[in-house]
DNA sequence: CGTAAACCTGA
DNA sequence: CAGGTTTAC
């Protein structure tokens, strides 16, 4: 959609800065990272910068020139395969927001390598190979109503439509931060919405699952929140009680915006990458999540998200 | 309790 | 038909 190139360039950005605690990422991982799933507010621009939106932050990411010295020189990946520094620049009125935001945006204090290293990879090649393709892969900390709002918008969408669905909510019922640029409403906000005007967004049936799930969140204040605090198991359940939200839609709010990684989301690419790659056809979804549960552990998440990478890989490569 | 159809829109 | 949930067999 235009609108918001030419207004944006109204914007007097910070200067290029590396994202401290950020460990150095290929251009193929980043992709992964900002584009793959997990987030639907980043945009890659023509400069090959990416732009993003998440709470009232707004910032770009971009990579820098010169590779790192490293000790890895063997290591493959998806894209042009080196990894490079990521560095960030903030519109300046939002610059120290951002620069307190980001890092946890991105889990930068979490050691993703050694967490990765944990799963069992060293008895499973499939997973290795997944690994290997992605390396640095990791799971975003995003702000836990916008991750649910988005998941909500996900049902039987593609990445491409789904980010159509959030920048129509952003721009037309979120409060603009930055020239031309809009956050997301919040839950509060969508409360006020009809569901008509949320049908206008292109939600289609998923209007009346948000319109009633915002009705339920205002009844309840503190109820996200609190829900975001609760062990794993009863905070799932709490959000299965929301309209529109099932277990894949839970999982995915849970692991990509309460940092809960033994969430394990099957959507269609990772039933369909455990039915092939371990000879589990004609299982369930709910088999395939204990199964994955069970066979990747406590940080089972994570390794879906290789999983889920490489299978889509697969699929617009081969 | 497992499977099927409906729900909106458009790539 | 699509990265899903819900409601109805």
């Amino acid at each position: 959609m235009p609108g918001s190139a030419a207004s944006a360039s109204e914007i007097v950005w910070t200067s290029w800065r590396s994202v401290p605690g950020m460990p150095a990422i290929s251009a193929g991982t980043l992709a992964e990272l900002l584009d793959g799933g997990q987030a639907f507010r980043w945009h890659r621009r023509p400069d090959g910068t990416w732009l993003g939106v998440w709470a009232d932050c707004v910032a770009r990411l971009s990579l820098g020139p010169e590779p790192m010295p490293q000790k890895n020189a063997g290591s493959r990946d998806a894209g042009d395969g080196i990894p490079r520094t990521l560095r960030w620049s903030a519109p300046r009125a939002l610059s120290r927001r951002v620069e307190r935001a980001l890092p946890a945006y991105l889990a930068c204090d979490a050691d993703f390598g050694a967490l990765a290293d944990a799963l069992p990879w060293r008895s499973d090649a499939h997973l290795a190979r997944s690994l290997a393709a992605f390396p640095g892969l990791r799971i975003l900390r995003q702000p836990f109503g916008e991750t649910l709002l988005g998941f909500i918008c996900s049902a039987t969408k593609q990445i491409v439509q789904i980010k159509q669905m959030l920048a129509l909510l952003a721009v037309r019922h979120g409060a603009e931060i930055a020239p031309g640029i809009h956050r997301l409403p919040t839950w509060a906000e969508l409360a006020l919405v009809s569901e008509d005007q949320l049908r206008g967004c292109l939600l289609g049936f998923r209007a009346r699952h948000i319109h009633r799930a915002a009705a339920f969140l205002a009844a309840r204040p503190g109820w996200l929140d609190e829900t975001a605090r609760l062990p794993y198991p009863t905070a799932k359940e709490r959000l299965c009680a929301l309209p529109g939200v099932g277990e894949k839609i839970a999982d995915c709010a849970l692991l990509f915006g309460a940092a809960r990684l033994e969430a394990f989301p099957v959507d269609v690419w990772v039933l369909r990458a455990l039915q092939n790659r371990y000879a589990l056809d004609g299982w369930s979804p709910a088999q395939i999540a204990r199964f994955g549960r069970a066979h990747f552990g406590p940080h089972a998440g994570l390794a879906q998200q290789f999983l889920f990478a490489f299978e889509r890989r697969a699929k617009t490569q081969v």
